[in-house]
DNA sequence: ACCTGAACACCGTTCAAGT
DNA sequence: ACCTGAACACCGTTCAAGT
């Protein structure tokens, strides 16, 4: 980086966005590296800034990550939303592609994947704002559980016990493959969302034969 | 600790069982603070024994914790396959009790299952017995596919992706419950089991309601 | 109001040296 | 063969001091 360009990134500091370039600095250093190997004084270093200035922005280094977590949340939810609304008075079809979505999100941003629902954050509850992004995603699938059960088209068990089966289900599938943890185990490897068009297909008819 | 019981200790570790007593040490750290907390200084501190000495016996933290997830691939293997031989005729029973085996040990070894699927390792392919261990496990379910489509009570499709739908279903279950994401909102809280229970229902009949 | 340098108490890892 | 002390290059966090 030349001196101008310092010079430049020192002025916009002043202006009180140190706190969105120390966000924008910590998403680089994860992409490249990995979120476990980020380090609050690199992400100071990337930013041209001292280390002990992120303490001016942020009470700690978890809460960096619960703002990423938080934002995580929210495009995914955002994605879920639009995935819902593309086939409106289909219930069954939404929830098949919010599934999607997600997987879709998860094989695009696994490092958020990671932040979201890993160890990183200790106590999620210790953010509130992050606890209220995570449930309005939860809240897209619930409603197409709803929407799918008031049309008759899903099975009338316990609205929450269907939401957190779907839930479970493309929440286990996007983070086996988020995590390179799917074994081709010799046979050509399938595509991400081949994977997840198949497995949302099992969930929604079930492992178990169609009687005769 | 009295200075005789370090006396103790550090004969046995002449006895050349130091590589095991880290492994302890470290298990006993983990499940007070945490995997990601775990520090090699602290597990030779704990162990009476230099931090240098830890480097004897294996190359790196990682590889420690490597260590520690095969063993916990070793366990739930074996709560997987006591599941499954406990209703041997009937394959469609089995799969649901490997289920919820899988989700069992998730609730009882949190700590496991994080170092088993999280980020802590970076690569699994760098330990050749520990991706042994996992697909011991997975070929349990597996297994129990093939059996249950032999039976013709499982559905026909390509034996990989049922295993994966199972696998997936339950693993997420497993992460859901044992990273505390499950929202209660309110009602009552359910069990693991009971959780595990009727997801594992959904799945085997499908989120799709039956045809009149 | 915002940023900095120095300091504290930690890490993982290496290596020459000890028994 | 196995263990140790000292050293290196890092951390997260705090705090008095600077503009």
């Amino acid at each position: 980086m030349t001196r101008k360009a310092v010079a430049v990134k020192r002025r916009a500091y002043h202006h009180g966005d140190l706190k969105n370039a120390l966000v924008v600095a910590a998403l680089e250093l994860i992409a490249t590296k990995g979120a476990r190997a980020l380090s609050l004084r690199e992400v100071a270093r990337a930013t041209g800034v001292s280390h002990a200035s992120t303490y001016r922005h942020f009470p700690n280094k978890e809460s960096v990550l619960a703002t990423i977590a938080e934002q995580g949340f929210r495009e995914l939810t955002q994605r879920m939303r639009d995935a819902a609304l593309q086939s409106p008075s289909d219930p069954l079809k939404s929830l098949h592609r919010v599934g999607l979505a997600y997987v879709a999100f998860g094989v695009a941003h696994p490092h958020h994947l990671q932040i979201m629902f890993g160890d990183l954050i200790t106590s999620h509850a210790a953010y509130p704002s992050l606890l209220e992004a995570s449930s309005a995603a939860f809240e897209i699938l619930a409603s197409c559980v709803r929407a799918g059960q008031k049309a008759g088209l899903v099975r009338e068990s316990e609205e929450r016990l269907v939401s957190l089966a779907a839930w479970s289900q493309v929440h286990g599938l996007a983070l086996l493959i988020a995590s390179g943890q799917i074994a081709p185990k010799g046979s050509a490897p399938l595509q991400p969302d081949k994977l997840a068009d198949a497995v949302l297909y099992l969930l929604q008819t079930g492992l178990a034969a169609p009687r005769q």
